[in-house]
DNA sequence: AGTGAAACTTTGGCACT
DNA sequence: AGTGCCAAAGTTTCACT
């Protein structure tokens, strides 16, 4: 369904999420070490784990391990520290993922309808992509009702959305 | 996952109950109240901040914070606490959207295709919808090999697998 | 829910390989 | 570069009010 544009524009004025993928910026990029590894794969499932815990792990100190964290931290390795709350608990039982197909896929086109989304707060992931849509939203709501109201005040009236199709999520399996 | 278990336990102050997702489960029952909204407003996106700030903001001392917060980790509300780590310092550059298709789509057949996706390391997120194909997995890879290779080892060799549809992440924007 | 003491965790200085 | 040890600063936890 479209062509291949191929450069990504969309970098514009978002947060710094695009430090971590180039790799470059501020702080330069140490290469990450087996100990580094070890302690983001303990890490990154629990960050209530004290340093302490995870030093005797992975056979390093606790300071150590805090400075490693600190480091990757700065570097954009590490890029948020976040709780994953029951979407069910805030009221939000339903989530839709959307494949959106626009009109027009220029970079500005893009990056318009990217900024509209970030700015929508029941879109919690937008990805822009190649294949049958050009971008898919997963979009939590509180329910259906819910879900529509979000197409008509987000996609129907944007001239430059052709269609969208719309999966209604029954279940889901872990996260990372 | 048994879809069995329905019947929402923390009644938002909006009473509407969609399909429930997986959930609550534990030690439920109690409702949320405003204090508890906000500081997980806040809570959500930085796990790092102290009680004490926290407190600051809601107008609450850093005990009841703490208080709520451990009440609401019991609960199930707080679902973990984890790090964000940048894909691309793992060496995990490529994103990959996949519709999958089953042939058979009895619960049995299911709760094996998902038991299957938790355990795969680059399956990052796996969602049961309605809709075109039966689960959409988010998949974490290095890059396209890893990614053919993910879908010789996983998906083809499978012989429920009908049909799958991948797209290309080029670029992602991400929660707000 | 708040206060304050005790327990714990992270942070920074310093010596070392 | 990096680590470990120890003490100071900061946070969480647990009495009790």
């Amino acid at each position: 369904m479209h062509a291949g544009n191929a450069r990504t524009v969309l970098q514009p004025s978002t947060p710094r999420r695009g430090a971590a993928l180039a790799g470059v910026r501020g702080h330069p990029r140490h290469v990450l070490d087996a100990f580094d590894r070890r302690i983001l794969d303990i890490y990154r499932a629990d960050t209530r784990l004290a340093a302490e815990a995870i030093g005797e792990a992975v056979g390093l100190s606790a300071t150590a391990v805090q400075r490693r964290l600190k480091r990757m931290r700065e570097c954009g390795v590490i890029q948020a520290e976040v709780a994953l709350v029951s979407p069910a608990a805030l009221g939000l039982g339903t989530t839709c993922i959307v494949g959106v197909d626009l009109e027009r896929e220029g970079p500005e086109a893009l990056d318009r309808f990217r900024a509209r989304m970030a700015r929508c707060s029941q879109v919690v992931q937008c990805y822009y992509v190649t294949g049958a849509s050009d971008f898919v939203l997963i979009v939590q709501v509180e329910d259906m009702d819910a879900f529509v109201d979000f197409t008509r005040e987000w996609l129907t009236p944007d001239d430059n959305v052709l269609a969208f199709t719309t999966q209604v999520v029954m279940d889901r399996a872990a996260a990372g």
